[in-house]
DNA sequence: TCAGTGCATGACAGCGTTGTCGGGAAAACG
DNA sequence: CGTTTTCCCGACAACGCTGTCATGCACTGA
């Protein structure tokens, strides 16, 4: 800047006001400016300039993993949020660690980031104190942190399950059994409590039966044989995620058991597989935007108190939660 | 830092020093400036440490699609290297727009990355210009640029084409067509005239039939009918991308066809799908690691002349490749 | 005892911007 | 024509840190 000041002969802030379109500058003067900066190919230094502002608009997500579906999609709905808003995104994954993810928390505070959406991995204990003292606004998504509250966006996740079992009754399963993800993510366990609770109050028969990952497919292989050779045997299963799901198809196509099937999470064709799959589809879309739009809020400077938003999940019904029997009538007559 | 500084009655030297570690400090007054900061809750300002050392340690990503299985691939990969190494990565996408990509470069530039990742979008005359002239190091994934030599991490699409055809007819099929994505797109064009090169070298019969994108479902299960109307009906087709492969696969469920396929990219549950689906399998994976590493280096100073790296490709043989005939004789013995 | 050596520490400048303020010239006004 | 207002513009400091260099002190050896 001081190098096109020079030659242009005005002052740096002269310069710097053309470069930021202030008013106060006369139009040949600007002009001059600018020639000068084309022609040496000038660039401002955001980096002073956030210095001097304290702003440094940017924002960053922390996720587990960028490969997952569920959290590309999440990152792609905040990044675009933020490039709408002139925000740039620093994304950061923590690997499901929470001693990584402190790290890179750390790396993110000392950066100034203006803000943080956070998926939190694994069990915290409550906010990060090293945030809370930063004062940066934070927004969890999926799962929420204990502590002093927070903004956070999570899925219905009692209402995808209902919805689920209450899919899978209607078409005449009665032993229907939970394929849980790893019970340390909270998640998981939400969906459990929420399937116990509803299992048992629709007086479905027995204990509600459950199995928490992590799952292999060998594992799920060994399982659902042993469900389906039960006295009563499980006739329908309801997997806990997009992982889960995936392990437990590949599971029933080895071991040829046929069970009605409820998946968590949506995903690409699972319309084409046989038989389509039915989901409880959450929208990590959404949820990206959504907690996107409140962080900036904060940002902004909104004081309200913190929010908790509980996106709904919509049951996307397809064949694989009928009776095995009802599926080849279907296909049958088709 | 002055605070902290004032606060254990040292200079604010002796607390950078503290902060970051470097020697030449007595225990006691370390301990003492650590209690201070411990205390107060310091946070060193990367902002002003950028400033000050001309290094940001940023690295940035611009894709065209972060929810794209493709990129977000590569976006784990890439932000994983990058971690590891100390540096962050900053994502943002495109959205396939030249003019939003050129705006994204230039903002990143400000920010002064110390190196891009750039998955360039549509066509493009050559490097942008104002990399060019910032001197940033920039490694180009999936397609290369026009222009001078630069780094560049492609994977082999002749190759890849060439498995798929040769799977084909190895499997009786004659008759084979492509159905690529938009021309726009540099690998389209490339899969499109190695397809040509290698139907014509290959001796199949008669012109070789490809239909560019985009397509839509709909397109395409008119598409895939009249071809299979024709007199010599094609028998077989090979999808361009991931994008394609899905939409093409809806196509064939809904209109009943039955051809071979071969799809590019591979795709969770592809074996799953009926009939399981062969897939030629680039590894975004390796892609994005091995662009990371090798901006890294450049970052580092590497000097060597600019390389373009070609990933191989591997075809995954499930089922689709067979003739439908051959594979109702599988469905039976099984 | 004195010069020489090494270590711990501090003063200072400067990274590239921008906010504040003040000054001078031109324009507007009485 | 003198005075006020308006408009442009520049000097300067500061954002928070770190590299350089100087300083002072303790210790060593002759």
């Amino acid at each position: 800047m001081a190098d096109v000041a020079a030659e242009a002969h005005v002052s740096v802030k002269t310069v710097s006001r053309v470069v930021n379109r202030e008013p106060g500058v006369r139009r040949d003067t600007e002009l001059r400016v600018r020639a000068v900066i084309d022609r040496i190919g000038f660039m401002r230094h955001d980096g002073a300039r956030i210095l001097r502002q304290g702003r440094t608009q940017t924002i960053a997500l922390v996720v587990e993993d960028l490969a997952n579906p569920f959290y590309s999609q999440i990152s792609a709905a905040v990044e675009r949020e933020a490039r709408i808003r002139q925000y740039q995104l620093i994304t950061a994954s923590a690997e499901g660690s929470p001693t990584r993810e402190r790290g890179v928390l750390e790396s993110l505070i000392n950066r100034r980031v203006d803000g943080l959406v956070v998926v939190p991995a694994g069990e915290r204990p409550a906010v990060d104190p090293t945030v809370a003292a930063s004062g940066t606004p934070i927004v969890y998504v999926d799962r929420p942190v204990r502590g002093q509250a927070t903004d956070t966006v999570i899925s219905d996740n009692p209402g995808g399950v209902r919805s689920a079992v209450e899919h899978l009754v209607a078409n005449g399963h009665r032993r229907i059994a939970l394929l849980g993800d790893d019970a340390e993510f909270w998640t998981a366990r939400q969906r459990r409590e929420a399937f116990v609770q509803i299992h048992d109050a629709l007086g479905l028969p027995g204990d509600a039966k459950v199995s928490m990952g992590p799952h292999t497919v060998d594992s799920l292989t060994e399982r659902l044989a042993t469900w389906s050779r039960e006295r009563s045997p499980v006739t329908a299963v309801i997997t806990g995620n997009n992982r889960v799901t995936l392990a437990a198809l590949h599971a029933m196509r080895r071991s040829g058991v046929e069970m009605g099937l409820v998946g968590y999470d949506d995903f690409e064709l699972a319309d084409l597989i046989e038989p389509a799959v039915t989901v409880v589809n959450q929208d990590p879309t959404s949820m990206g935007q959504k907690a996107a739009l409140q962080l900036i809020a904060r940002i902004l400077g909104d004081e309200s108190p913190a929010q908790t938003v509980v996106m709904p999940t919509r049951l996307i019904v397809r064949e694989s939660g009928r009776l095995p029997a009802s599926r080849s009538l279907r296909k049958a007559s088709s």
